[in-house]
RNA sequence: GCGAGAGUGGCGGAAUUGGCAGACGCGCGGGACUUAGGAUCCCGUGAGGCAACUCGUGGGGGUUCAACUCCCCCCUCUCGCACCA
């Protein structure tokens, strides 16, 4: 996955990684720096926390079967490109909130970590720095392990996995195995996408705006013979099943479903004059078949290439097909705004009206989507109206408005509308038109009703060396065959030549070509093309529940138990690629019966990314911040309280290094408040537990009821904002929390109140998913028992809440003009002459007629004057 | 071109079902403490105005007692798709 670590090389995959320089920090570390070190020892509390937990186990599952309320929070596992900088930890840390969380809400969480790790960013480095791929992958990971280490965030590490590792490679080629044998791979011939720079082929979705998603070259068209997961067989189940995920992002979802494309319509049959031969169309529009005066094949469609075989096309129609293939070798995805054809020197008979109209060559008609072939239906479909115009071809009208503008010999008429100049179909709609012709088209075989996907197979074959390798062999006698589940995995051999010659490096090692066949027993040679890194990540979320199990790819029991995966949290980089997938791989082991449920992610998070200079934070822009100096200087609470308050999760922000400061700030004053509550009721003298009641102590009036009652208030809105993940909102509230605090503390306020012991009690709670460590180090300095995530998690107190007196905004004619304090219980009588008597009011009242007085219950009063 | 999202102070961003626009933080201004301050604390900080007050959430209309929020038209930006038959 890490699409977005891997998108830091454009240009120069393999760019040996370093430690960017980062010298933005606006101040170097001074005097006063140990000052405010000495005032919140940030790196002590962080090495006590992190004992801790470790020691306690806290976020280890030792037995999946047994573990009680199941949660599932899983960051998508990175590609180990070698450092991480804060745009990349925004990621993890929002993953670190959810599980602290779920964790305090009493849940027992899953939260595991591993490496996307095959890919070839290793294996460009290998080919430029003499270093093998896996050396360069096990030093990167082992960077980044530290990183995340020191970060702080909470993974069972009992459960790491890499994906090149071949205790995992295994069970992705026994994957492979599984979808050979339910027919779901295969090998075929045909146009496919290759990128010239990466030396291999590229799935469909690997394709952006006709260049390499991962290098940005300009992928060429080539006719090769690869493997294909058969993905279109489920694009039903794929399209329909979007609609359960209702906690997925609208903008995904419609992003897959744009990308299935699913459109209904017909195939239609149009017998070639002469000819045992037909064209297969696909329409959307049946009904506007009468209308249908040309047939338009692609360039590409293997009927033109046997035309030109047998020398039947005419020298304009062979010209420009060459010309066609040679621009589109080039760049297949130019925009052709000029539509150009030639004819192909053969004529169609309309299936129903017996005409024979002429056949055309097009550049506007798409080999990928349909049959490759159209009907052209000028008068309605503004594309062949245009070519139509241009080449001189007939126009019917056969579809009119009921209202609005028809066809105007201007341009096509696209809607619906009535049936003319369509014989015995005249004066149908085009709904019931549609249904009427196609059965026409059916009672002579000549087409059927029919749905189309945009969807194409996933290409899974790749030139490359570090991936798993596709576990195939092919026997000069008994052809192509499966390498036997019993002698898995089908090592990756450490001795290749790393040269891009557009072929798999495999080919350069004698041993690991030479196979035996698993059918006769004779010499056979081995598939030296690797899977696609994707089929990897899509289906590790299954691996993590046994991550050691050398029987089985994963455990049936346990992954029913639980997932889907509750919580998922990554880039929408992966809308498409990885999580249709993913999808796709559990619906296939669904019914196989391997897991029984239907989507592996219940919930998406896609978070937005850390810009710097408004621009995406990367190594090749050279405005990455690295976490590393900032977690020295402030302390990793502070970085991640920072990450936390810069804006709405789901948002992209701008990082600021002075913002920094303000959360360094915030948590100084907290940990001040810590030590005077501490100082004031002696170590360990609060009553932190929560079952305890203060509620015979409470004072009834003055500072101490406010503020609890603010407290209270407080600890309602970030209990909301967590739960909907309005961490920025969250993070405000604890600031808040805090300030109330201090100005109680500094206009006199008795610190050993048992308002304040609550106050610390729940405000530390709240703390705790958003800085752990402070949080922990302030839960044992005030007394609490054991680890902060075993303590609960707070509810807010309606009685807290309650007020004697509220204070109503009182506007006239809309505008705020003042307030009044009326009792809570106040009738509607009450609360609108306390209004009217009010001084401003009166004022602006004076000399006018009252017309209306508006009371909204416990907000304001509004006063109409004319 | 089609689809989705967004536009609020100098900046990042707040604002249940329409109900005090600018929470919280950064920055900035002033003050205190200081040999010093880039630490800490206090006060201020949307614009205009001495003030009363007026204006103000991309622009223009509308609905409403009340609009950042709802409706119509337009502009700009971001993302996705793009000759999909």
């Amino acid at each position: 996955m890490g699409k977005s670590i891997r998108d830091e090389h454009p240009g120069q995959p393999g760019t040996e990684p370093s430690v960017p320089p980062d010298a933005s920090h606006p101040v170097p570390p001074g005097a006063e720096e140990s000052s405010r070190r000495n005032a919140y020892p940030f790196h002590e509390l962080e090495r006590a926390a992190r004992k801790l937990w470790k020691d306690e186990a806290l976020f280890e599952i030792k037995d999946p079967m047994k573990a009680e309320r199941p949660f599932y929070c899983l960051n998508m596992f990175p590609y180990p490109s070698g450092d991480l900088h804060v745009g990349h930890g925004r990621n993890y840390i929002l993953g670190d909130v959810v599980t602290r969380l779920k964790r305090m809400q009493g849940h027992s969480v899953l939260t595991p970590m591993g490496w996307d790790a095959f890919g070839l960013p290793a294996e460009n480095a290998a080919i430029q720095n003499q270093i093998h791929p896996a050396t360069w992958t096990k030093k990167n990971i082992a960077r980044m392990k530290e990183q995340l280490v020191h970060w702080g965030l909470a993974y069972d590490w009992e459960r790491e996995i890499a994906s090149c590792d071949p205790s995992y490679y295994k069970w992705t080629q026994w994957l492979f195995l599984k979808l050979y044998e339910r027919g779901l791979a295969y090998r075929a011939k045909g146009a496919v996408n290759w990128c010239p720079s990466c030396n291999t082929v590229l799935a469909n979705e690997q394709v952006v705006d006709g260049a390499c998603e991962r290098c940005g070259a300009t992928v060429e068209i080539r006719d090769l013979e690869q493997w294909y997961f058969k993905i279109t067989a489920y694009a039903e189940p794929l399209l329909h099943d979007l609609e359960q995920l209702v906690h997925w992002p609208e903008k995904v979802r419609t992003m897959q479903t744009n990308w299935i494309g699913r459109s209904e319509g017909a195939t239609i049959r149009f017998p070639i004059e002469g000819s045992k031969d037909t064209i297969e169309v696909f329409t959307t529009r049946p009904d506007t078949l009468l209308g249908a005066t040309y047939v338009v094949l692609a360039a590409e469609h293997p009927l033109v290439a046997r035309l030109r075989e047998s020398g039947k096309l005419p020298r304009a129609a062979s010209d420009l097909v060459e010309r066609l293939r040679r621009a589109r070798m080039e760049n297949r995805f130019a925009v052709e705004t000029e539509k150009e054809g030639a004819e192909a020197g053969i004529r169609a008979v309309h299936p129903l009206t017996g005409a024979t109209i002429p056949v055309w060559i097009a550049n506007y008609v798409l080999l990928g989507y349909g049959t490759g072939a159209i009907m052209a239906v000028p008068a309605h479909d503004q594309r062949d109206f245009e070519f139509a115009t241009k080449y001189k071809l007939p126009i019917v009208e056969v579809v009119r408005a009921t209202e609005g503008p028809a066809y105007d010999g201007a341009a096509a008429y696209e809607g619906e509308g009535k049936l003319v100049n369509s014989g015995a179909f005249d004066g149908l709609s085009s709904a019931v038109g549609k249904r009427a012709i196609v059965e026409a088209l059916a009672a002579k075989s000549a087409g059927e009703a029919r749905v189309n996907y945009r969807l194409r197979d996933w290409l899974i074959s790749r030139q490359r060396y570090w991936g798993a390798p596709i576990p195939m062999v092919t026997c000069e006698q008994c052809g192509i065959q499966p390498v036997p589940e019993s002698e898995l995995p089908v090592l990756l051999p450490d001795q290749v030549e790393f040269k891009p010659t557009g072929e798999s490096p495999l080919k350069t090692n004698e041993t690991f070509l030479r196979a035996k066949c698993p059918k006769c027993g004779g010499a056979a040679r081995r598939e030296t093309d690797t899977m696609d890194t994707f089929v990897d990540s899509s289906w590790y979320f299954l691996r993590f529940l046994s991550p050691k199990n050398d029987r089985h790819a994963f455990d049936t029991a346990s992954v029913n138990r639980w997932l889907p995966v509750n919580q998922y949290i990554g880039g929408v980089e992966h809308a498409i690629l990885h999580l249709l997938y993913s999808r796709f791989i559990v619906k296939v082991f669904r019914d196989m019966g391997f897991v029984s449920f239907s989507e592996p992610f219940e919930r998406l998070f896609t978070q937005g990314m850390i810009t710097k200079n408004g621009i995406k934070m990367s190594k090749s822009k050279k405005n990455t911040v690295a976490p590393d100096d900032l977690i020295e200087r402030y302390g990793t609470d502070t970085v991640r309280l920072y990450t936390l308050f810069i804006g709405p999760p789901e948002k992209d922000a701008e990082w600021n290094d002075r913002g920094v400061e303000g959360a360094f700030r915030f948590l100084i004053k907290y940990w001040k408040l810590v030590q005077d509550v501490a100082a004031a009721s002696g170590p360990g003298a609060l009553p932190l537990s929560p079952g305890r009641s203060h509620s015979g102590a409470w004072s009834q009036t003055g500072p101490r009821r406010d503020l609890r009652r603010r407290v209270h208030q407080l600890t309602s809105q970030i209990l909301t904002d967590m739960d909907r993940l309005h961490l920025n909102t969250a993070v405000s509230g604890m600031m808040q929390y805090v300030n109330a605090l201090d100005e109680y503390r500094d206009s006199g306020g008795d610190m050993t109140a048992p308002e304040i012991a609550e106050a610390m009690s729940l405000g530390t709670r709240l703390l705790a998913p958003l800085a752990p460590n402070t949080a922990e180090g302030a839960w044992s300095r005030l007394g609490g028992q054991g680890s902060i995530f075993t303590a609960g998690w707070p509810t807010a107190s309606k009685e807290a809440l309650e007020r004697d007196t509220i204070s109503l905004v009182l506007q006239v004619n809309g505008k705020v003009r003042s307030s009044i304090e009326v009792p809570t219980g106040a009738d509607k009588a009450a609360i609108e002459s306390a209004a009217l008597a009010d001084p401003k009011v009166r004022s602006y009242a004076a000399g006018k007629t009252v017309a209306q007085v508006i009371i909204v219950p416990g907000r304001l009063v509004n006063v109409v004057v004319r």
